[in-house]
DNA sequence: CAATAGATGTCGTTC
DNA sequence: GAACGACGTCTATTG
């Protein structure tokens, strides 16, 4: 860890330098003001901000509130260090869009850069997917003598969450959500039912299945004879989860009770 | 700005107690793991990553790539210390949804925490809103004879970016997408048109409005008898562009010739 | 609260 | 690179 409060802008300027010529993770917090332009475009008058330069070329600048950063620049892109006459620059650049953004600083409180050491992967559990795989592994969830067919079925315009033949021999397309269905997921099933269905002689049914459905996407549904079914939320507590990598290979029982995660 | 360099567990303690309290803005620089459980769940293995702790609520993971935290608890959620053992734990709650996000330090290169003064807010233009009110202002950029009625227009169920009538009496909705329109896009136009149509007597044209298409929307969009009207993207270069308030007061031009902006 | 839709969305995947 | 869809999306706005 390199380190200065309160710099000069000379050295302030120095240290982002070699910071960022080294690819270090750096943390800069000061007065500045923002300026982009791209996509969209935007300014950003004087206040106090954090603002985070990573090695793969992401910028961030962050307020003192919200989640997201007022203004980023991100991966991909490439970050140098100028001057304004008494004023140190962060400017951004990136082609393909075509995206400037620049950060002055009126004055540094810290620099700090980082060599952050990190080989571990996210393991998430409770996705879409999840979802999909806990159908597959007991499809009476969806009704008695549903049998599975086939897992995100390539179609012309897009793809099919989950395709299925019922008790009688039906088709049966299924479009999941994680969390509440909107009418958005009601026009996907549409969609896909319409272009299924000129293939297929016979009926085909569709299926919304989620936790819940909002009250626009149910009248849709209802109007255009499609079924809404109720599947549980996917378990992401003690001992109901299992975490899987990106290949779909199952890694281990998601620990529920691991020590002292400081809750109670 | 207060700030400690590889702070022992005791004095990093003490450090983080104070500054939550005191409603700072925290960074925290150390080698963690981290757990989430809440609408889904998660576990992220040892490494090194900064954190941030908004005075508003907000905790933020990041790890050496990307410009999404890896792990994060929205605004409004409240933020404790607390020990594990020899380790230091932040926990973040919140209710409604359920949430909890603990990050376990193994070890702290840095702690700091500031006051962040910070009143300025994002001007930003080239948005959606902006390409409407361009076409409010030029309404032959849709086409010759076109006479807009209502921008925002309410319905049942959902808002008509505008609304207007056409040069032989006809009504016209148009959806507008800042750039690329997608299938979506012509989905949601459908959808009112279906309600609008029901209401009015007479033809009802529907557009989409954007800088581009993709090749699928336009499929769609030719098969229900739609139409396209490419629009330009909205300006954000030197003194093209706009700045509006909230309120959608005109609060300046864009200034596109900030002093000393660093590039070229 | 629920519902709706935009976003400089970002990110992964497939073609 | 274009297209498509998920996201612990987040965020603002409206009833």
């Amino acid at each position: 860890m390199e380190l200065l409060r309160s710099p000069t802008v000379e050295s302030g300027e120095r240290f982002l330098e070699t910071s960022l010529r080294d690819d270090r993770t750096v943390l800069i917090v000061g007065r500045c003001s923002v300026d982009y332009r791209g996509r969209a475009g935007s300014v950003l008058g004087e206040g106090e901000r954090v603002v985070i330069v990573k090695p793969d070329g992401t910028l961030l600048v962050h307020q003192r509130e919200k989640r997201e950063p007022v203004n980023w620049n991100p991966p991909g892109c490439s970050a140098r260090v100028t001057r304004d006459g008494e004023r140190l620059q962060l400017v951004s650049t990136r082609s393909r869009p075509e995206e400037v953004l620049t950060v002055t600083f009126e004055d540094l409180m810290m620099v700090a850069s980082f060599d952050l050491e990190d080989d571990e992967e996210l393991q998430l559990v409770g996705t879409e997917e999840d979802l999909v795989r806990s159908v597959m592994e007991r499809p009476d969830l969806i009704e008695e003598g549903f049998v599975p067919k086939e897992k995100n079925k390539s179609i012309k315009t897009g793809e099919i969450d989950l395709y299925g033949v019922d008790s009688e021999g039906r088709s049966v397309i299924i479009e999941f959500k994680r969390d509440r269905a909107t009418s958005s997921a009601v026009w996907q099933l549409g969609r896909y039912l319409d272009e299924i269905g000129r293939k297929l002689d016979g009926e085909v049914r569709g299926i919304v299945a989620a936790p819940k459905i909002t009250s626009g996407a149910k009248k849709i549904l209802d109007d255009k004879g499609l079924e809404f079914v109720r599947v549980e939320e996917v378990p992401t507590r003690a001992g109901e989860g299992v975490v899987y990598d990106k290949g779909q290979r199952r890694i281990r029982e998601f620990d529920g009770d691991r020590k002292g995660d400081g809750r109670g």
